[in-house]
DNA sequence: CTGCCGCCTATACGGCGTACATGTACTACA
DNA sequence: TGTAGTACATGTACGCCGTATAGGCGGCAG
């Protein structure tokens, strides 16, 4: 009777979703979650067993976002497209990538994300053991790269991310120039990457052509 | 009086790294800390000026717990030997590990570290940005190796650990076969890496090398 | 008309970080 | 030897958090 349209997961998650966008992961809280709805904490209880339940649903939204690339392509391409694919996805929230990894075979795209990296790596002459762990370190590489990318700050409460930058300029600026000529010299490219396209490409690339460099000395 | 031996940073962070070990970061709050101690939670508020800043001397501890490794080498064996280091460092605290990357710049050890892997990489022909990217990323990665070791689930409040395995084992376990041959074929791979050597040295050659061979390429 | 069921409310509890005010020992100087 | 100051700890309280438990309340089936 109150709310305009009635609860539901979809409609939570959507809000959620939200919330962590705008607001970062931590501004995520239930009781910010059923206010947005005017509505009592406990309802959402309703829903979602806990708060981790939500946020499983959160990372399961995120992963199932992830288009699946092309099979057609050699490890080098299919691999470079994975991570792409990945990254992409998850830049859309970067507050919630740290969920994905959790969802990754709890998901259906994820599984098959999963599956279809395990035949090209097994395919390409790897053993399975490896491939699963190439593939799993696939994944961790592309959440790392989008929670850390830097002058983003994820962990910071927006409001202080400049502030944190500022301190960090400074502190590069008081140091021995003597000693630290190198750190001194990549103030700014430290404190923020200048072209987020280059961070991303150089990221995916040094771990693919790893993969394939590892694979062809063995 | 009350306390066997008077407080201090020092003796705070040691303890405050223990309970971290043990029960892992979330376990790790200022009344806890203080209770440890037999003391008041605002006595923290001496030593500290709020957890930001106790989590921070913690990241610096075991930054600086880490050795600088020897100048002397190629570019590969320097690299390998870095992320090496850094690995190693944190896995004596693997639940504290993501509090390094924020005290890379803000600690003498991190600085050193950085400033030694720039001079190596801008020797190798990179520039001076491309560098940084690289070192930077570096460091992420060791970080993120240490904190998703398969089997590990450091999220995972320890004494739930088991249960979060067993259940990944039955998704896998209740996949169709013909459509997840290679996930059902690899569920004991996902659930936790037979040997964590293997796995880090995996880790950290393919991202040595992918820098190795991108540099070349290029 | 009645009873159930789907969804939400009301109240409360224990835990968190921490602001603000208040001791209390010890040290140094008069 | 008294006294002021400083280093360190306590006491109390506030506003957040997740959530256990119990109780409504509207609509649909019998």
């Amino acid at each position: 009777m109150k709310q305009k349209i009635s609860l539901s997961r979809d409609l939570l998650v959507e809000r959620a979703l939200k919330i962590a966008d705008t607001d970062g992961l931590d501004a995520l809280t239930i009781r910010r979650l059923a206010d947005e709805f005017e509505v009592t904490p406990m309802a959402m209880y309703w829903h979602f067993a806990n708060k981790d339940a939500l946020l499983g649903a959160i990372g399961e939204a995120v992963i199932e976002s992830i288009p699946l690339p092309d099979a057609d392509a050699d490890l080098e391409n299919f691999l470079t497209a994975v991570m792409t694919s990945l990254v992409d996805g998850m830049r859309a929230h970067p507050g919630v990538a740290t969920l994905v990894a959790y969802q990754l075979l709890r998901s259906e795209r994820g599984r098959d994300l999963t599956e279809l990296t395990l035949a090209h790596l097994t395919d390409a002459g790897l053993d399975l053991d490896r491939a699963v762990a190439v593939a799993t370190n696939a994944l961790q590489i592309a959440i790392m790269l989008v929670t850390s990318e830097p002058g983003l700050e994820l962990d910071v409460p927006a409001e202080e991310r400049e502030a944190v930058r500022a301190q960090k300029r400074e502190i590069l600026a008081g140091l021995p120039a003597d000693r630290y000529p190198l750190l001194i010299a990549s103030a700014d490219a430290f404190t923020s990457c200048e072209d987020s396209e280059d961070y991303y490409e150089l990221g995916i690339t040094t771990f693919v052509s790893g993969v394939v460099a590892s694979n062809r000395k063995k």
